[in-house]
DNA sequence: TAAAAATACTCCATAGGTATTTTAT
DNA sequence: ATAAAATACCTATGGAGTATTTTTA
């Protein structure tokens, strides 16, 4: 009889190609694993698994079968979330992930609402990329994200929380006044400072300058936001900031930052989890949370700073 | 950690509504079905079945639970049926539900051709009212059903084979001569003997007639058209053939068989499965086999008999 | 009082661990 | 020679059985 602790090992297999790492993902053995798989098999009656002798790959069945064990799992991780959402709104641990150009901005002020507002909420936090945090989601190690909008997949659900404009940061004592036009040679004359590969904030500021991927002139990214900053201030070129960050990072650093020309950049920020979540409920409540404790706009009358 | 055993159990109860019954119908005793729901009710941190004196039933949250246990019970399934599905076409064994009044006309050669064509194929037999052939292919007990379309259930894949005319049979002494015109009135002069009530023919004999389900005139039905046969030769009414049948009803009763005016009535026999199933393949390899099992249809050249 | 589920206990099947061997490159 | 999976063997967890008690209508 098929068991779903054969199909989790069978999963942990299709994603490792690895009997040794399967193994250990799942916090066993690999005699313990390998045992599984071929009791699957033998279920089955077919071989599911080619054994090469560097890693493991699956068969033909192997795969048709390994991606129906990925959905019945996705579906039983559901029927626990299910038992999550009856037991009440916001009453059960909820795990978030959020990108590092937020993250810190946001964190702060969520994580004491929560404290005043909803002190039995467990909220257990993960910080990284956009493309880790999607792959975190899909497989269930996360719940739900906040990061840039919009997104691709179709399976998330999103929820729109507020527009966060970009702004540029320079040095305190630059010629540059604003408000500025965002173009190529704005960037060309000075050195754009961003973050590593991999951030979306990176791509939105060459995106906003009508810059290419490639065409990045800084040599090695940095992966805070942080650190940008002091090199900005410290003289050695200019960035973006996105406004939630001002209110940090204004604070200690020494820069001065320009609105730009209407229509001003802005990014989307708001919430994604798996479309097929029985917890909605949930992560539109988070999403008020979320809405309340981000930082507030600037005020439209008073051009900042 | 979630089991399919405790998922397979809660669907029990959830079907039979008394944990004692359930037990039975998963082959193990009652307190381990009871310690296994205990289990599932504490991984899940709900209560989702409510004990009551006389037998139990689902809270609120065990309804929703046990609807999504039954999905992933499903996929579980289909998955061995995938691998059925990999060891080859007609490999593995069909279990086959067919409705009265055609099992007995088709199986003989069926099987023949079967031993034949496909002497690995092994079919096991079922044979019942339509209702109750499709209650036991929802819930997986049957693969592939043989009987009158069209079905309204849209979780069904069908295939029509073929149209089954109908014939109107009378004791060999009856003054009645074919074409005849199938109308109340006809039925009314002599008793119209019927299948009892269950028996799709028996509703589509009186709605070709334009009578009511309720407008039945035989007192008491048969289980068996050989039955109804031979009360007709015996010259106590009339009653509705269908055509597959005649070969195997006539051989050895006195009977006249006469057609209907066109446009002569028909059944459509078909094959109906699971639209889910992953076996579609062999279902439909399969009514190739029934096709070529069902008698010949009458000589449109030569009125019958 | 009767029917149904829970509890107590016992047992054994099996999942899983460690150590080792086999296999394929 | 090395990396990876299979095998051998042992242990312990827990699933399931029987007998019994508790619960509730």
């Amino acid at each position: 009889m098929i068991s779903l602790k054969q199909l989790r090992y069978l999963d942990a297999v299709a994603r490792f190609g690895h009997f040794g790492k399967a193994a250990a993902h799942c916090g066993i053995s690999q005699p313990a694993l390998s045992m599984q798989i071929q009791e699957l098999e033998a279920a089955l009656g077919l071989c599911l698994v080619e054994r090469r002798s560097r890693g493991a790959s699956l068969t033909a069945p192997g795969l048709e079968i390994a991606a129906r064990a990925a959905r019945v799992l996705a579906e039983v991780r559901d029927i626990s979330d299910v038992a999550l959402a009856f037991s009440g709104l916001l009453a059960a641990p909820i795990r978030f992930g959020a990108i590092p150009t937020v993250a810190p901005y946001v964190l702060p002020p969520l994580l004491s609402l929560i404290r005043t507002r909803h002190p039995s909420l467990e909220l257990r936090v993960r910080e990284t990329h956009t493309d880790q945090l999607l792959v975190e989601l899909a497989d269930g190690r996360l719940d739900v994200l906040l990061l840039a909008l919009p997104l691709a997949n179709p399976d998330l659900a999103t929820l729109a929380l507020r527009e966060d404009r970009f702004l540029l940061a320079v040095p305190p004592g630059h010629t540059i006044r604003g408000p500025v036009r965002a173009t190529p040679e704005l960037i060309r004359n000075d050195r754009l400072l961003l973050l590593e590969e991999g951030h979306c904030l990176r791509d939105q500021a060459l995106a906003v300058c009508g810059l290419r991927r490639a065409e990045a002139i800084d040599t090695f990214g940095a992966t805070n936001l942080t650190t940008i900053v002091q090199l900005v201030a410290s003289g050695l070129g200019l960035t973006f900031l996105p406004e939630i960050s001002l209110g940090l990072e204004c604070r200690h650093a020494d820069i001065r930052v320009i609105r730009f020309d209407e229509p001003e950049p802005t990014r989307t920020l708001g919430l994604a989890w798996r479309a097929s979540s029985p917890r909605s409920a949930d992560f539109e409540a988070l999403g008020e949370l979320v809405r309340e404790a981000l930082p507030a706009p600037l005020d439209p009358a008073r051009p900042f700073p």
